[in-house]
DNA sequence: TTGAAAGCGGTACCAA
DNA sequence: TTGGTACCGCTTTCAA
């Protein structure tokens, strides 16, 4: 039995006969090691979890897809967790990892801090946080530069000419959220047609952006421009700028932000700030994947940078194909 | 240690005040059972496995929704693996599945077979088969009435006032695909203007959708209507037409399959065959999981309605607004 | 280089 | 109704 073990482990003190022996009979009998009975006996149990908000919304698969492949090529397995962005939810999911002997951990939550997480320090399991940090000393971090991609999207729709620029910003207690409303600020602050009354507030999906774009348009009737938080809320709000008989982009130009593939299905297709999701995801599962082998163990914060795409909701003058 | 785990599983045979005494300790020592360990001594680790060929695709997502919802209900986990559609990676975790004692498996498949789901069997895992059943004898089935939703979507177009209507099929591998394909050919074929060349087929995604579209439109002049084997096709279909400079629904009305949200969210937004995703989804969970509890154990097919969901892409004459 | 034996943290049977 | 104890399948000393 110990050489058999020592053999799955790869245990250097093994004759090689024997070795050979063992795996020919592992083969014969296909034996295949209990993880669980390793993982209790001390082992790893070679799984990662990930915590996300929302599997639905396309940026989440993104980021799952980056996170997941690279952990297929260490050999790991990845436990997706549901939270739908509610802290009970949460809770009881990173009392589940504990109980399942999960080995780390990447989360995307607004809700978690690091009271909630200090079980899974006690218990000396790594956490990456991703997208959305609470804290960047404690923890490693991987996130987009979320201030920079909103200053870009504003110069942007300056530059094409807009001359009232609104913008419809994601809840508060996003910090990516209030990162991007800042970086607009600081552009639009500057010029004497701003009002705060440009800002407009709204979940980040579909529905925010219609809400919001129906509220803008009816307090500034002058606006040309408006930089949508995230793409789902820039979908709705085209969506809803057609329906109230908008042209985008010759009455508003439009900008969202992230980069996800529904941008490019609409008419006109969405100009966005592009997150690199995958790569996003990508580098969370690196990091935590070596911390969990001992490569690294300080914490580390990775900023990636992000990627104005234009496209015909700001090509104003561009004669596009008629939809209907 | 024999009482707090006649406690921890709800054994009768325990003390009231002796089971308030064990509680109570459980709490103040912060105490959670090891799942490793309850699997080990023969507990069932309360996980179920969700295979499914890709969780970018948007309809995926809906499925997983509904699995996760149902498993969280009755207390079990999900543990989402996504095969891309590749033999081997599919094979790959269902020996994972196996090695981390996985309870049950929902599994959407093209490749998997009885022969590589014989371990599962043997190992007592039930599986139930999602979408695409490829054996309706020996495996639990959850499936929508494909053929069924072709012939609604068919009928709908001619009802409309099509006079020659193409199909984009999926890939013959997909039982969806063909059952679509049947539904369709088993109405047209009785119409004079029926060929073969009306049917086109591609992949299951946009890129697939713009592709059909571009030969379809270069080989039969006349068409007015299309079918669209499933949404994301239809997507690009739209796409290509409207590059085309056809105009939706006037020159050529459309229709798709599934009933993804995104169908919604073009100009024109498309007319579609819904199929109830979530419900599939959590169908198959329910039934998994009774199985599990040996609340059923014969094998079961069940098979959902879909519904014809009418919008834009088939309401000819109707003023839309401009998008452009 | 190998085998024996003591855990890992539970469950379940048996006797008390 | 409770406690003692032999596993579950593997890892890891310790001796041989």
């Amino acid at each position: 039995m110990a050489t058999v073990s020592r053999v799955i482990n790869k245990n250097e003190y093994v004759n090689k006969e024997t070795e050979q022996k063992v795996i020919v009979a592992m083969q014969e009998l296909h034996y295949e090691p209990s993880s669980l009975a390793r993982g209790l006996a001390g082992k790893k149990m070679n799984t990662i979890a990930l915590m996300i908000p929302d599997i639905s919304n396309p940026f989440f698969p993104g980021l799952a897809r980056g996170v997941e492949d690279v952990a297929q090529q260490y050999d790991f397995n990845v436990f997706l967790c549901n939270s739908d962005d509610l802290a009970y939810k949460e809770k009881s999911y990173l009392e589940i990892l504990r109980k399942k002997s999960i080995d780390g951990l990447i989360i995307i939550s607004n809700n978690v801090n690091e009271e909630e997480l200090e079980p899974l320090r006690m218990a000396n399991i790594p956490v990456v946080l991703l997208d959305r940090p609470f804290n960047e000393q404690n923890y490693s971090v991987v996130r987009s530069n979320n201030r920079n991609g909103a200053i870009m999207a504003v110069e942007h729709l300056l530059a094409i000419g807009c001359k009232k620029i609104a913008h419809i910003a994601g809840p508060e207690k996003f910090v990516t959220a209030r990162e991007r409303r800042l970086g607009y600020e600081g552009i639009v602050s500057q010029y004497s047609w701003y009002t705060p009354s440009l800002i407009e507030h709204a979940n980040f999906d579909i529905e925010g952006g219609k809400q919001a774009v129906t509220k803008l348009v009816a307090n500034n009737t002058d606006i040309d421009g408006i930089f949508a938080g995230n793409d789902l809320m820039a979908l709705g709000a085209l969506k809803q700028l057609i329906k109230l008989g908008k042209n985008v982009p010759d009455d508003i130009a439009l900008c969202g932000f992230d980069g996800i593939s529904l941008t490019e299905l609409t008419q006109p297709e969405i100009t966005t700030i592009q997150q690199p999701i995958y790569e996003m995801g990508a580098a969370a599962a690196l990091t935590l994947i070596k911390k969990l082998k001992g490569e690294i163990t300080e914490t580390k914060i990775q900023e990636l940078d992000v990627k104005l795409i234009i496209r015909g909701s700001t090509e104003k003058g561009k004669k596009l194909p008629l939809a209907t």
